[in-house]
DNA sequence: GAAAATTAGCAAGCACATTGCGCTTTATTT
DNA sequence: AAATAAAGCGCAATGTGCTTGCTAATTTTC
């Protein structure tokens, strides 16, 4: 199995995880200061820590509004049957479209998938809603909130509890 | 003001912030064939797009799992009032609290803010919301919901919109 | 259609990442 | 507790890739 948090981090890969988390961007060498380590080893860990599966991939983080995307939605949407087939068919198709930054199945009796749904404005979230998302077989609730405005918008997870 | 969308993007541009996107690793050499240019425009383009403020930053995405974090939580959050300190208490409360991952002032009558929370476990969740959340000032309904699969989970924007 | 400005490509210099190797430190075993 | 084994750090060298100046070509503007 894929299970294998028996990989042990001490407190050097720990800050390495907390640099890199939120500072994707460094070079191996202000990563080696920053950590307390020459630029070697600080390397040969960073590589394990990819192997091992725990650095999964690196992004770009691009300013929405400057791309004309002021609008991002948040979607709760809930399925007339709850069967795999329908689960199935839903989540191949909101994988085809790019405005559907995430998708998550989750619980609770008001919704089955909780969406966040990225759109120049408000008419083509309109479009969107009417000739993507209520298209679907089986969506048979759907309700929308929109951002007014992004307090913490990070991908940092808390290293704390290692 | 820094609405500065004037901006323009050429058909490479677009290909470059596609790919870097997605793939922030990318070294500039191979980013350069794939886009179809010589490595030095191709880096004087990316260096143009960080200071227009395009590129925001890079970041690092860590496996949760094989960090223990198992739990994603998506908080919806009503306040009492609608004052701006109250807002303002609660938002600065909260971004002193490494789980939460999102925090979205959002419309809606059912709630004002939601959250994405990460933690190891049940336990642990249960802890955070009633020591962290439950004690910030003005907080009146919170309703848990916890995602039992990620379908999607990207940062990617949609730039076929551009 | 001509001039000006922007941009690509080439080459060189430079910085950085990486790999091998000896040494220190930590862990293990008897 | 001593000795041995194992893992990890740092140094130095090599190789790769990034970046900057300059010329030529392309695109845009008047």
């Amino acid at each position: 199995m894929n299970t294998e948090k028996l990989v042990k981090l001490d407190r050097i890969d720990r800050k390495i995880l907390e640099e890199l988390q939120r500072h994707g961007e460094l070079s191996n060498q202000e990563l080696s200061e920053r950590v307390g380590l020459s630029p070697s080893p600080c390397s040969r860990r960073v590589k394990a820590l990819e192997e091992a599966g725990i650095i999964v991939r690196r992004v770009t983080i691009l300013d929405h509004k400057k791309l004309g995307l002021a609008l991002t939605a948040i979607i709760l949407i809930g399925m007339d049957r709850h069967t795999p087939e329908r689960f199935e068919a839903f989540e191949r198709q909101v994988g085809e479209y790019p405005e559907v930054q995430e998708c998550y199945l989750i619980t609770g009796q008001d919704a089955d998938y909780m969406l966040k749904v990225v759109v120049p404005d408000m008419d083509h979230y309109h479009e969107f809603l009417l000739n993507k998302i209520t298209r679907i077989q089986g969506v048979s609730g759907v309700h929308s909130s929109f951002v007014l405005r992004r307090v913490i918008d990070s991908t940092a997870l808390p290293l704390g509890y290692l």
